[in-house]
DNA sequence: ACCCTCACCTGCACGC
DNA sequence: TGCGTGCAGGTGAGGG
């Protein structure tokens, strides 16, 4: 689910709640939730551990304190975390529960359970497998037009394709592939090594635009944790994308139907006609 | 090494 | 109202 924004988000508001906070004591409700790692490592590695820096690395949170701990966190399709009062009953789903040292708790819930947690300290945490073969952080200097480029270059999947896969390109999911596809003017089953080196340019530029723009409308309503309802594409905000989930719609460029087609069993938004494939031509 | 499909789960919207 | 169907924002295992 989420994608790259909605994680930087959720990891700036959990971290706003839960930093400086100690865990009086920490359940794991779910044992599979935790990769390599029982319910009893979990509870004795986080009890009375203070936490000091929530961040980021491509889709996954990192939880920091202060003893050599990193907890790994991934939503996947549906986890969330919430930072509920005293009084509120734990929400069906919760899967863990950290209770803090002002009496809140901090909770994950995930309905369909995809959602995974590692324990990991600072010095393994490079060699932790999720985090080993991710590409680089699109939003860093790390990411640029010629990297991305020759990581093209070297494939003949579809360019949707490619965009998901975050070995080759980190933190984009089905909606923002598809947008910065569109705003580039990139076709989706085109070829990767086939998009021109102008094109590339273009979409390496859409990328990062695309990322920052939906971290900077990202309504602090839609990822407060106590939001318990709350989805994380609802709000105020909701629908402001340009192609994804408009299929039959009118694109906001020109006019024509947005089309849905299949790539991989997942769904893909385009405009047909501000998203040519090579060698088509207008009518 | 690459690429493809399916599996992992629950919930929801839809049509009959 | 109730039930069946298809679909959902993400990977990762296992096959060719």
């Amino acid at each position: 689910m989420p994608e790259l924004p909605e994680v930087e988000l959720v990891a700036r508001a959990v971290g706003a709640v839960v930093r400086g906070r100690r865990i009086v004591r920490a359940e794991l409700h779910r044992a599979k939730l935790l990769r390599d790692a029982t319910p009893e490592d979990f509870a004795a590695a986080l009890q009375n551990a203070t936490f000091t820096h929530v961040t980021r690395r491509g889709k996954h949170i990192l939880l920091a304190f202060d003893r050599p701990v990193i907890l790994l966190v991934h939503l996947r399709m549906t986890g969330r975390f919430l930072y509920l009062t005293p009084e509120q009953d734990l929400p069906k789903h919760t899967h863990a529960v950290w209770y803090l040292d002002n009496e809140h708790r901090l909770v994950f819930v995930d309905p369909r359970q995809f959602g995974f947690m590692r324990l990991a300290t600072p010095d393994t945490l490079a060699t932790v497998p999720e985090l080993t073969r991710l590409a680089p952080e699109p939003l860093s200097k790390a990411f640029t037009a010629k990297s991305l480029y020759e990581t093209l270059q070297r494939s003949r999947r579809a360019i949707k394709e490619m965009l998901l896969d975050q070995t080759r390109v980190t933190g984009l999911g089905n909606i923002y592939a598809a947008e910065a596809l569109f705003l580039a003017g990139i076709h989706p089953q085109t070829v990767a090594a086939d998009v021109p080196q102008s094109r590339v340019r273009r979409l390496h530029r859409a990328i990062v635009e695309v990322l920052n723009e939906a971290i900077a409308h990202g309504s602090t309503m839609n990822v407060d944790p106590q939001n318990v309802e709350g989805s994380y594409y609802g709000g105020p905000y909701e629908n402001h994308w340009r192609v994804y989930d408009r299929a039959g719609k009118p694109c906001g460029v020109c006019t024509n139907e947005v089309q849905r087609i299949v790539q991989g069993s997942r769904s893909t938004y385009f405009c047909p006609r501000c998203q040519r494939r090579k060698g088509q031509r207008q009518k």
